[in-house]
DNA sequence: CCTCCAAATGAAAATGATTTTCATTATCTC
DNA sequence: GAGATAATGAAAATCATTTTCATTTGGAGG
């Protein structure tokens, strides 16, 4: 909520205009989702967005979560992510270089991988006649704190 | 059903032995989906698996398939693959590697891609203390049949 | 400011895939 | 074969997400 002109701030306003731009209109509520979505660190569902949007917003209905959400996700301000139990998750877009993820099988942690080293399975795709032009990639294993021997483990 | 011999008439057998001595029961109605989880070219979902083996076992319900297949993947020998569709899509495992799957945004194809050049990427996970013991890996884009005309398509 | 109307909202109902319940059937062990 | 118990299927329950529809509201144009 504070009005500071951080990166952050910045980075909200900034989608906000793109939502404006795109012809949406600018209601309390979108603003809420937008930052409640700013706040998390990693990608969430729509009933954690509507929680966080609550403490925003209280009268905010989970329906235009959804709404708000999927309107982010068709003007490419936000992005799904698909793990293993059936529910979708959302997180804003980088701007440049997208990120894949690194799933904790024991904590349930979800973990940012910069990296994206696929060229080489793009041109794979290519040789076959198959034009890549996305693609999705989750890593699933052992956060630092839950290795299974003797790992370190740190506060948080 | 031929007894010839075959191939994939070995692994449908080895995979019913293997649910045996798991300690599952051998039913009409678990060969039925076996079969058609056999026949099916690549990854599908559990309404197809259906369909398919309903024409070996015409009573067969949609609740046992779905049970089915859960005991496949939990003794390993079937395993999920999630694409954006929310649904959950089953094929059999192969015995050694695995494979990703090339995505056909147009006419909905799934292609096999056996290459998996991810080492770096698993190893980028361990620099961060996280460790990697699987991953999902799935390439959107155009099938051969279905380039677009002079489209211009970038990576996500 | 004021008006107006399409866009946005939210409560409730609908959907659609998957899971659970529970009474009945069938496999496999003895 | 008999019996224990796993498996089955119809129906109902879940659960995330979407649709419906009556009501509210943003913001363009006056
Ligand atoms: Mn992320
Ligand atoms: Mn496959
Ligand atoms: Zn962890
Ligand atoms: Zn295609």
């Amino acid at each position: 909520m504070v009005r500071d002109g951080s990166a952050a701030e910045r980075r909200f306003e900034g989608r906000l205009r793109s939502l404006r731009s795109a012809g949406h209109r600018i209601t309390a509520q979108r603003r809420a989702v937008l930052r409640a979505l700013a706040m998390m660190g990693c990608a969430c569902g729509a009933e954690d967005v509507h929680a966080r949007a609550r403490r925003i917003y209280p009268r905010l209905g989970l329906v235009t979560v959804y709404r708000t959400l999927a309107a982010l996700v068709r003007e490419g301000l936000a992005q799904t992510v698909q793990l293993d139990d059936g529910r979708v998750r959302y997180e804003l877009r980088d701007d440049g270089r997208h990120h894949h993820h690194l799933v904790c099988l024991s904590c349930g942690s979800i973990a940012r991988l910069e990296a994206c080293a696929l060229g080489r399975l793009q041109s794979a795709g290519l040789r076959r006649g198959f034009r890549v032009t996305a693609h999705r990639l989750e890593l699933f294993g052992y956060c630092e704190d839950c290795q299974p021997s003797g790992g370190r483990h740190e506060a948080r």
